[in-house]
DNA sequence: TTCACGACAGAAAACCTTTACATCACGGTG
DNA sequence: CACCGTGATGTAAAGGTTTTCTGTCGTGAA
């Protein structure tokens, strides 16, 4: 299959630009630094890792032969004696979802400041994947971020036992987390539904174990309640385009005025199966969304939904986890991160029929 | 400003689960399971790593207490003998470009599959950052993936000579490339408007040094001149949505009846512009993208494009840094992978007037 | 019976760095 | 003048694995 539509596999053996010496780049070792500079290994240890520790006419001899020579440390060897990787860990559910991409950017940024490199992981929504994937990960990285991990409670528990952990938009006790507010993002989607004038609306649920899905829920409800608000819950669908083009059916049958969707994506397969249907947006039901995807306001109408700080939450993560790592593993926070209303073209007033 | 829109942090001193023993995670060494199976450290790691070199009997027991006792090998010591990481990297122009994320994700299951890691950079469109990650990652990683690489020829003959390297959409004498077929996918999209009966169209430049720019500019050409049709260049323009925004204006100017985008997402930025302006698409001028990402068939009208092999390409690219590598680097292929015009709702014969 | 050889397993070196400890010189204090 | 503290550097151990070299044992042939 993966061949099937591979074209002509040419240019078999093209000349390499320059064969000579390629194997005999033997990498340079901090004994080589040393002979050069005429101190002993541990001084330009020192020199390199604790510059206070030599004198500084020395330190400079050093760092100029270590310069000149190109030296690099290996990494492998200095992570075995000191058990340090200088690696963190990512594992995200979904590549392909922009949301997690967002993450992802920002998370990639803070860590490369920090000179930390970032492994990456895609579970694609599967549990037990995620499970063996944290599990390899575990033992070459400082710490790992969980991007709304699918795993239960105890299992998250048990990871965190053994290697230092962040989650991203779940909240566990004792463990650190960035989380995004999305039962307040939902409270400002249905005050701005219930200022229309919208008495009945519809929730298109994501996965019932997401607590993404649960927050969002949760701010729904109560400020339904609050308002006098019917809700009608429906699903729980695939996160996906094609989850919200099957729950679009349903919530027109559900007889709704507003469709409140899990998230953006699923907001646009609504969009679309709507469109499909001949049922005008906004005129006849308003959509919201959440996570405010650049595509969100690319299609027509341009999609109502709520802001996510994706790019911030990445970074926050890796503050967080290196806040753990440096604290020896003591140190807990969770933060919130707003959220944020973005009113556009697929909510008005409701039908008046 | 990165905390200027963080909330409460709460929970500082949260009671972790399980607090005893936490150090007392020694991780269990070689060592061990030599001692509990009653062999030399010698037979346990070549039970594990060569066990055709050991007695079934004794293979058996070392396996049976290393599962016991959750043996997992210290990649640092690993590859500070071997001199081989079990690592790849890759480093993308843009993480939230979801072109490149499609690459990624099916770069990452692959690796994945032969128990490889696989690092990640965003190099944000930027040469010299783009020159610096690869130097940071090439000593922890075998080999490393380079998308779309900005850099130019001479800069990634040097990254060539001391790493494994492989391409991914840039064609490069003697350096391994997964490589899509711009230029036909091209070539198909104008014989497409060809047969819709446009003579006059205009091309929007992506980025001047792109290889997937020049390659596509090429199809185009080589298939106008063949048949006859006048082809409008214009920019270059960023490749991005406000790219497309700004070439909208600069297209209608140019008289032209067909808009030849570089990629997706300035095509959606033309559709935007072209809708705020009130030109009827197709009607009075026909749209045409690249990549097909998912948006492309959300928008309305959807999005005439050329479907790229994005998974397929990431998975392409492992398997050639993995040859290259077992090849102690001296082969090297070069494989083309076809693209497929997608025609949709933004094309159609040309405006009569 | 002896010898050669193959199959198997152990001992030890090697990979490169960090760091605890030792050494040394020097200046100050009692 | 003896002693001590201090600052700068060197020595060597340690970290966990792979791999080469060596040794042992048993088997089959001469």
């Amino acid at each position: 299959m993966t061949l099937s539509r591979r074209g002509t596999r040419s240019d078999r053996a093209l000349r390499p630009r320059e064969r000579a010496e390629k194997r005999a780049v033997v990498a340079v070792t901090i004994r080589d630094v040393a002979r050069q500079a005429e101190v002993s290994v541990a001084t330009v240890s020192r020199a390199l890792s604790a510059p206070d520790l030599v004198r500084p006419a020395t330190r400079d001899r050093v760092l100029a032969v270590a310069a000149e020579l190109g030296y690099q440390p290996n990494r492998a060897a200095r992570s075995l004696i000191t058990g340090r990787t200088g690696n963190i860990g990512i594992v995200v559910p979904d590549l392909e979802n922009p949301f997690f991409t967002g993450v992802l950017k920002g998370l990639q940024a803070r860590a490369r400041q920090a000179d930390y490199a970032v492994f990456v992981s895609d579970s694609d929504e599967d549990p037990t994947a995620e499970a063996m994937l944290v599990r390899a990960m575990a033992k070459q990285v400082d710490g790992i971020v969980l991007a709304a991990p699918a795993l239960d409670d105890d299992q998250l528990y048990a990871i965190a036992e053994d290697t230092s952990l962040v989650l991203l938009n779940r909240r566990l006790r004792g463990i650190s987390a960035a989380l995004m507010n999305s039962a307040a993002g939902m409270r400002q989607v249905l005050e701005h539904l219930v200022a229309l004038g919208h008495r009945r609306c519809g929730y298109l649920h994501g996965p019932r174990t997401s607590w993404s899905n649960r927050e969002r829920r949760r701010g729904l409800r109560a400020a339904a309640t609050q308002h006098g608000v019917e809700l009608v819950e429906l699903g729980p669908f695939p996160p996906r385009y094609e989850g919200g083009l099957q729950a679009a059916d349903l919530a027109v049958a559900a007889d709704v005025t507003a469709i409140i969707a899990y998230n953006d994506i699923m907001a646009l397969g609504v969009l679309a199966r709507l469109r499909d249907r001949g049922i005008p947006v906004p005129e006849a039901v308003s959509v919201t969304g959440f996570d405010d995807l650049v595509f969100a306001s690319l299609c027509s109408p341009p999609l109502t939904t709520v802001a996510m700080p994706l790019g911030q939450a990445g970074r926050l993560a890796v503050d967080l986890l290196l806040e753990h790592i440096a604290s020896d593993r003591t140190e807990i926070s969770q933060v919130d991160l707003e959220t944020q209303l973005i009113v556009r073209g697929t909510t008005s007033t409701p039908a008046t029929n």
